[in-house]
DNA sequence: CAAACTCCCTGTTAGC
DNA sequence: TGCTAACAGGGAGTTT
């Protein structure tokens, strides 16, 4: 499931392969992965106009288009859980999975793939909106500990909540929440209340560590054709059962918030900080 | 405000 | 072997 570092990955892959590219035709093959306009709205707006930029802001993609009549100056794409990209050179065959597909002037083609159709495009005008609705970049300097522990502060819930609101901090999903505790030693089920400060920098750092490993690795690959990306191997998450890489006891899988939940016991003890530090 | 639930979807897998 | 039902999960939305 993209996450943070897999959407990175899909934005430098994007700037490498779309940047000045000019639209010369789109094609909706399933309708509602356009959330902002019908497919012929979606179609007229976009032909003819150019990709300036391409970025990135949580798990959301931005691309940033120049040219047309309409103020419409922002395609914004969200992967949800099995959305991915393809830009290829030359004509290629529409895959079972295609939802969107933007023919270039230059002959290349964007392929959207996605197979459980999650995912979505939405056309607009301004980017306001993903301020108000997104918490801080976990990578970016300006966040420091103290702002991390008042985030953490203003919140009563459990930390893997906390971590997969993207109100509070942007980017993590269901397999960096669960690595980043697991390197901070810290347990799903903590309260947010009761993290001190010592801890919350424990916790953003292991965030960070985890980010910008898997990014460094374009990703998870979990072979089962959902992601295809990258190289990150996770310590903890898809691990129950297997054994803690740090002290060898045997990793638990839990439910939290509806969503599978992955840790070790002895190294993240819900009341007492245990032995095993975080890195 | 938080928690719990529903919805959107389909490939995979467990169970019969 | 072939079927069905359960399950996975991000995020928006609704209800408790």
């Amino acid at each position: 499931m993209p996450e943070l570092p897999e959407v990175e990955s899909t934005v430098r892959y994007l700037q490498e392969k779309i940047v000045g590219s000019i639209i010369r035709d789109v094609q909706v093959l399933w309708h509602r992965t356009v959330a902002t306009h019908s497919p012929a709205a979606f179609t007229t707006a976009l032909v003819g106009r150019k990709f300036r930029s391409v970025s990135r802001r949580g798990k959301y993609i931005i691309c940033e288009l120049e040219g047309g009549t309409q103020k419409l100056n922002y395609l914004l794409m969200h992967l949800r859980m099995t959305g991915s990209i393809d830009v290829i050179s030359g004509r290629e065959p529409i895959d079972k999975h295609d939802r969107v597909i933007f023919f270039f002037k230059d002959g290349g083609e964007l392929h959207y793939h996605d197979p459980r159709k999650f995912g979505k495009m939405y056309l607009v005008s301004e980017l306001a909106f993903l301020e108000t609705k997104l918490g801080p970049e976990p990578l970016d300097p300006l966040l420091n500990t103290e702002k991390f522990h008042a985030l953490l502060k203003k919140r009563d819930t459990t930390l893997k909540t906390f971590l997969l609101d993207q109100s509070n901090i942007a980017g993590i999903g269901n397999i960096y929440a669960d690595e980043a505790l697991w390197f901070a030693g810290l347990h799903p089920r903590a309260r947010t209340k009761k993290v001190t400060l010592l801890k919350a920098e424990r916790l953003l750092t292991s965030i960070r560590k985890v980010l910008s490993e898997a990014i460094e690795k374009f990703g998870t690959d979990f072979g089962d054709g959902v992601v295809e990306m990258g190289g990150y191997a996770p310590s903890i998450y898809g691990r129950a059962g297997e054994g803690c890489l740090r002290c060898q006891g045997v990793i638990r899988r839990i439910v939290v918030q509806q969503r599978s939940t992955h840790l070790c016991v002895a190294c993240q003890p819900l009341r007492r900080s245990g032995s095993c530090t975080g890195t």
